[in-house]
DNA sequence: TATGAATGAGTTTTCATTCAT
DNA sequence: GATGAATGAAAACTCATTCAT
């Protein structure tokens, strides 16, 4: 079982710094992001940053671990009850709305794009992802595991390529202000679903 | 038809710059391309940006205009001699390799998320954007367009699905440095092909 | 008779903070010495500076006591025991060589110098200083005092002089890393003093 | 002949920054001299100084150049006319009250001191002094060249004696604020000189 | 005694941008 | 067209110091 603990107590003077970086990542983006607009959004001392975390660095990677975990315990409760196809894109729409809601794949595409800038990020980053990506083949591997298809395309590259689908719509979703383009293609996505299970061969 | 023409003629001043904004985003990240920067890049004075742009930000919407013309350019060219869902994939996967070499997604991706940090941008990339969704749908429309397969899931959402999917994976591959865990991707969508194709019904 | 107390217990934690200030001002000088890099270097708490000596600067000027206290105890030791001009002059060699590994005419000169940003450590240095030209007046009296020499430059001034000299060689000493520009120079004045002596007119 | 050029022409924004560079140095010392304290020093905005010297230690550097070249001409013409060692000693003593009042050797002994918390300023500063002692030198050998002396203590090794001399001499000055004990220092050496002459057989 | 937390003012340096030439 | 100089604001981070516990 994937392990998704919080890493940081909230309520302390640290979880209300890694808070108001959350905040301030999803508001501003990482270009956005610096110690005084994190001071500000969060009404405490610019110092305390890095009394706390030592460099903005340090502290956005918190905010990843802080975010990442949170999201991923939702991702396992959810996807838990979920046991045909059909279920499970339903539950997949559904979390992707409230990741769009809490900002988690924001904050994670953000961090992504910044690390270009600042290269130490990079690995650190690519660390906090691969959950996911075995969060994903887990799933993959309950739904498809024993069908033909698994043969022809790898759990593990399936994974891949369902984490990069999530980032990638959750940039665009950015693009379109409001309008929530991705709803629908979930939606079509569930109708899908109950034609493809026997193709593939899923259990029902 | 899609209208593609280059922006900036090479070999201008106004080109030079273009040139050295992209290399510069590819390079260093959205956060990372000042104007000193740029002008760093290519070797000529910050000043000019001002003078030929009016602002970093309007130069980087030139920028995004330069590669988004000549890839999709690119993409057109390439598309055009797919006929068969198998060989559409091909082209695919061969065609994202390329945008990988050239950066051009990179640039779209970081505009992207540096969009939340400077508003104004938002809307303008988000037309930008729009032309690509336009051709993936174009695509889908011509290989999935008399399928029974189409009026499950509309084109344009398709369309919207695969544009998303190559940003997500774009973003991806920064993180796993030189290794490509794109290409085994397309290699099992490529092995895919053949079967889905009748199962679609498109034409052989 | 010169007065040299050790100003503080060594084991106490007044002590130890002493001695990080000392290990402090000779690797980082001056201007690197801050409450931070004090208590990092001794491994206790910062605020223990302020608990213990009520600011910085109060610590340095005790640990400048310290140091202070401890080398001129060993020169009166050294010195005592020279009788003869070509005696002093190899005593004065070897105790050189020794401060310049202590430190000790490190943390007196990046004391001066810190002096002229912090003014009112000027006094308190200079009365810290006070007692070196003492010992050299005194070193000075006992060996030339009766000659004719004597009158024509105040025992007082070559004293001052020759604190300055030491004082002078140490800050040269910095800059030529590990070469030791200084000890030729002493073997030269060894050389010399024999030949001195009777010209001076010092006893044998 | 010892080239002494002033790096920085007066009058332009580089020389202003620089002269406000020397004011400061001399006024508050290393540790005071930031490049806010430099900008209101000398009335013009900080980033001025890292536009035409690219860091605050560069800056510095050309100030210990331009104060280094005039006083290095101002020494050279002065010794030029000085035949006998007395004649010298008194030129000495005047240009030192030169110096003390310019304040070179204070920039130069608050870059030695300040040299240790920034190591990179070390090599630089050395190789600054350098001439100095290559000066001193051949003052040394112009006057005690010919005589049995010279061979019991190297021109060389006297020169940096001298230098080291100047620096200690100048460190101390500013412990006595206002009081000037190197002026007796100085006239006791001008009486001894012509005792002195002939003993070690200098020419008349 | 000792410490972790907190802060306001400071540090060096870079930012986008303007302007006179 | 092009450039070197200039600037006010902001970047990340450190400073000496205080305070409650």
């Amino acid at each position: 079982m994937l392990k998704a603990t919080a890493q940081t107590a909230p309520g302390t003077t640290k979880g209300r710094i890694v808070e108001a970086a959350l905040e301030t990542l999803k508001r501003e983006g990482f270009a956005g992001t610096s110690a005084r607009a994190i001071a500000a959004t969060g009404g405490f001392n610019q110092a305390l940053i890095f009394y706390h975390f030592g460099s903005v660095g340090a502290l956005l990677l918190a905010a990843l671990d802080e975010t990442s975990a949170r999201r991923l315990e939702a991702y396992q409760a959810a996807v838990a009850e979920a046991t045909s196809l059909e279920e499970l894109v339903g539950v997949a729409g559904r979390i992707y709305q409230e990741d769009l809601a809490s900002g988690h794949v924001t904050v994670l595409s953000e961090m992504i794009a910044g690390s270009l800038a600042h290269p130490d990020l990079g690995p650190e980053i690519a660390a906090r992802i691969e959950p996911w990506v075995d969060f994903a083949e887990q799933v993959v591997t309950r739904v498809l595991g024993e069908t033909p298809f698994a043969s022809l395309l790898p759990s593990r590259d399936l994974a891949y390529a369902i984490v990069a689908f999530y980032l990638g719509l959750e940039q665009l979703s950015h693009l379109n202000g409001g309008t929530n383009r991705a709803a629908p293609l979930f939606a079509a996505a569930a109708g899908l679903a109950p034609l493809l299970g026997p193709l593939l061969g899923t259990k029902q």
